[in-house]
DNA sequence: AGGACGCCCTGTTCGC
DNA sequence: TGCGAACAGGGCGTCC
C-alpha cells in the first residue's frame, strides 16, 4: 500500500500521537526489518528520549530524536502504524513495537516483513547514502525535465524509480499517467515539453488529492482511475474498458483509448 | 542504462 | 470444501 500519500498520513499520524513522549522500550518482533542495527542498539538508543518531530522524503518517514539523530521507518507493500494510548496485546504482524513512559504504544506492524526500521545520524545523510531523487511533491519544473532528458526507457519505470524521483509507486504512476493521458510505455525521450508540463502537474495534483482523500480508493475525486483499476474497470471518462500490461515487472492498468501509445 | 526476472515474506483470491 | 497457484500498492541483486 504505502507510497507517498500512505506515508503522508502514517506521518501525521505518528505527530498526532507519539511526539515529545520518553521511550521506555522496544519489542522486536521480526528481526528482519531491523536495518543495519539490533534490537539491544535500538533500545539504548531510543530508552529515555523522546521523538520531536516528523519529517518525510519519498516513501520514507523520519522521526527526529530529542539526541540527535532521527528513527528510519520504510513500510514496504503492506507496512502502517497502530498507536494506543495503554498497552495492550499489539495488532497481528507487529513487527516492532515501542512502548512509551506514560503507558502509550506504537506498533510498526508489517505482515509481509518486507518494511524497515532503522536509525540514522541525519536524514539527510541517509537520503544521500540511499541517492534518492527529490521527493515527488518537491520537485520542480526545472529539476523534473532536466532529469527527463537524460532517460532512456519507458515513463511509468522512470517514475516509479526512487532515485529519479522519490515517492511514486505502482498505483499512483498508473494514476499520474491517467491524468496526464500518456501511455505507461511511451518513451521518455519522446515526451515533449507540454507533455512533462501536464506530468509534472499531474504528479502534484494526484499526490496532494490522495492524501486529502485519505489514500482511500472511495474518496478520490470523480474522474480518477484509481477506483476502477481493476479486472471489469472502465475508464471514468469515457467508459472504455481499462487495460492491463506488465511493465518493469509490475502491473500496470491505463485506458487504452485516453492514454494511446 | 534500463528492463526482465527472481527473491524476500505472508495473506487473499481464483481456478480446478 | 479443499488445495495449489497466482498475485499483491516495495526494493534489491543479477543477468542480458
Amino acid at each position: 500500500m504505502p507510497e507517498l500519500p500512505d506515508v503522508e498520513l502514517y506521518r501525521r499520524y505518528l505527530d498526532a500521537t507519539s511526539l515529545h513522549q520518553p521511550f521506555d522500550h522496544v519489542e522486536v518482533e521480526a528481526l528482519r526489518v531491523l536495518e543495519d542495527t539490533t534490537p539491544q542498539a535500538l533500545g539504548r538508543r531510543l530508552k529515555g528520549h523522546r521523538l520531536e518531530d516528523t519529517r518525510r522524503h519519498g516513501k520514507y518517514l523520519f522521526a527526529t530524536l530529542d539526541s540527535g539523530g532521527a528513527l528510519v521507518l520504510h513500510f514496504g507493500m503492506t507496512g502502517r502504524l497502530e498507536y494506543s494510548r495503554k498497552a495492550h496485546d499489539p495488532p497481528r504482524h507487529t513487527a516492532c513495537l515501542f512502548h512509551f513512559g506514560n503507558g502509550g504504544q506504537l506498533a510498526y506492524v508489517a505482515p509481509r516483513k518486507l518494511g524497515h526500521v532503522a536509525l540514522t545520524d541525519s536524514p539527510a545523510h541517509f537520503i544521500e547514502d540511499r541517492a534518492l531523487g527529490p521527493d515527488a511533491l518537491e520537485i520542480d519544473w526545472d529539476t523534473f525535465r532536466a532529469a527527463a532528458g537524460k532517460r532512456r526507457g519507458g515513463v511509468k519505470s522512470w517514475l516509479m524509480d526512487q532515485q529519479r524521483i522519490a515517492g511514486i509507486g505502482n498505483v499512483y504512476s498508473d494514476e499520474i499517467l491517467f491524468q496526464a493521458g500518456i501511455h505507461p510505455k511511451q518513451a521518455v525521450r519522446d515526451l515533449d515539453d507540454d507533455e512533462l508540463r501536464d506530468l509534472h502537474r499531474a504528479i502534484r495534483e494526484v499526490l496532494t488529492a490522495a492524501i486529502e482523500a485519505k489514500a482511500d480508493p472511495e474518496h478520490m475525486p470523480p474522474g480518477f482511475l484509481l477506483p476502477h483499476r481493476g479486472e471489469g474497470g472502465r475508464c471514468p471518462r469515457c467508459r472504455t474498458g481499462v487495460k492491463k500490461i506488465r511493465a518493469s515487472g509490475r502491473t500496470a492498468w491505463y485506458c487504452p483509448a485516453c492514454q494511446p501509445l
